[in-house]
DNA sequence: ACTATTGCGGCAGTATTCCTTCCTCAATGT
DNA sequence: ACATTGAGGAAGGAATACTGCCGCAATAGT
């Protein structure tokens, strides 16, 4: 019974597991001749997959990589380890990707096993929280993908909301865009009920799910989501122009902060870092990992910082 | 011309970017008519796919979570994502999915259009790097998916090696398994040209790459990788047991902590931290991220790994 | 209760493709 | 030079894919 559909997709996955695999052995995993599995090959190239076939004693098949993205075939396993790496992604803050992040992890929440979702809870959290200071305000994946979803597929989401002054409310809105910043994620979506636009944290929100209802997008009353996002906020964030003068040379520098904490600068045989940080408990606890004999330069209110961490550290370690 | 394999991937495609299709969507999308489309559905559920279809006037389509993994099909920039995830991932030390992670990349590897890989190293680049400490043995991906690879194909691996002593050889191996520990990799291979095993730290092998050459698995001499691993280190790594008091209640204690860190009691008003820690001064630094008045109990050297961590940070703030 | 929408499945006919069995040729490493 | 391995053409018979038609069932909204 020829069926040719099912056994390219075997095909596929053959070549995905290993490297290298000879015709005669394809062939007889997949209970075919060799000819046919020829054709088979040439119709996988047809489709845009570059397989590639040498000849000779040492030759065989190999799948390479192509100008468009090959279906990837996981094991169980594997899915599992691929959500949570999405979901560290996701959460990671690297500028570029959240949003492609997002995206994955629900496509791949829509066909991952049931079984499976609970070995991807239970590894989430033994995850080690690698949060900053006491940041609670870390957003659900299940949140994230709730929304993505819905905005993607034009379907009203409800969920509960706190807002700022701490008042609880239910919301069921028209979602737009999903839009990352720094570590928060923001949802821009229509109010049907108060007729007007809003942006939602998403870590504020609770027992996010679709809604039935499907409805047409509005258009956004601005340029795009990001900038309407920023209009909101009042940019109200406070953020510390701070220097630092470490006690290295720039290399030692450049490898322990990386080039995303601030500007590296040597200056004689020490380093000076100028950065712009929007929490200086988290420069505090940056420089603490860093193994490093630094020197505050400025402001005064990181010198306090700092030295309210050491007091603390102090009490703790002092003898009973 | 009716290319039915092409359209079931493009179908399922299609299902994985919405939630929820009706038939003539689909249909028209695909060019062909919905009789087609219906064959087409019954042929992926054949497959195994779920795809759900529900009647009535907000009806449609669904792919839904089956017992065996569906086919990922990911955009560039999610495969990007994906990328990024697995090798945080691969790093962070996850008990139970490292090795899984990196199989998954090795697959991803394979397919990655050659564009892409520059995108993922880039960003790679600007993540934070999350070591603790002048923690320098990170492990770099590629030599990860080399020697996965090899292990899975039985191919002989080419790289350089440093060892303890700091001498520098060039090896040829025979690589049989992959061995996570911790935040460490260990590369359990034979080594035909000493003839016997050998165990190989991946953070200190440079240039690895894949030899033509095949060779037949030989039998470990040992129960398993893992134990055979172990018993080579000596287990020499040192551990502390540690007990702190945490001024605060233990529903904060364990929402600040997580499980992994060690056993939380509640004692009183405070709550009792009782752990095994490798690193005393990872411990300093978690308490002092934690934001949580504590004391420390016991040991002494605790006492003075924090003290001197405190001190550092006071000699920083010091005014000039 | 009624209606519009949407999915499900049978049937039959025609065109197409698929698979196999042959064959020869080309490239590669030993 | 030889064995191994991939590439591809030809031909014929079996299997299937695609379509258009039909009625049926389930669902949501009026």
């Amino acid at each position: 019974m020829p069926n040719s559909s099912a056994r390219l997709i075997e095909l596929l996955e053959l070549l995905q597991s290993r490297r290298s695999w000879t015709g005669t052995e394809l062939a007889s995993r997949l209970g075919v001749s060799t000819r046919t599995l020829r054709n088979n090959v040439a119709q996988l190239r047809e489709l845009g997959f570059p397989v590639t076939g040498t000849t000779g004693v040492a030759g065989g098949y190999e799948l390479g990589a192509g100008a468009r993205m090959a279906p990837l075939l996981l094991e169980d396993d594997e899915a599992v380890a691929v959500a949570v790496g999405l979901r560290t992604a996701a959460n990671a803050g690297i500028h570029g990707i959240e949003e492609a992040s997002v995206r994955a992890l629900a496509k791949l929440g829509q066909v991952l096993p049931e079984k499976l979702r609970g070995t991807v809870e239970a590894l989430q959290g033994t995850i080690e929280p690698l949060r900053w200071g006491l940041q609670r305000d870390l957003v659900s994946p299940e949140a994230l993908t709730v929304f993505s979803q819905a905005c993607r597929d034009s379907v009203q989401v409800r969920f509960d909301y706190v807002d700022a002054t701490g008042a609880s409310t239910q919301r069921e809105v028209e979602p737009h865009t999903l839009v990352p910043d720094g570590r928060r994620w923001y949802l821009v979506a229509f109010d049907p009920d108060r007729m007007d636009w809003r942006t939602f944290r998403v870590d504020r929100t609770q027992r996010a799910r679709l809604a039935r209802r499907g409805f047409r997008r509005r258009p956004l009353p601005a340029a795009d989501a990001a900038t309407f996002v920023r209009e909101r906020l009042h940019r109200q964030r406070s953020s510390h122009e701070v220097s630092v003068r470490l006690h290295t040379d720039l290399a030692t520098a450049t490898e322990t902060f990386g080039p995303a904490v601030g500007e590296l600068s040597a200056e004689g045989d020490t380093t000076r870092l100028d950065a712009t940080v929007e929490s200086l408990e988290w420069l505090a606890l940056r420089l603490a990992m860093s193994a490093i004999e630094f020197t505050v330069i400025a402001p005064e209110e990181l010198r306090t910082t700092i030295a309210d961490l050491a007091a603390r550290l102090d009490r703790g370690a002092a003898p009973t």
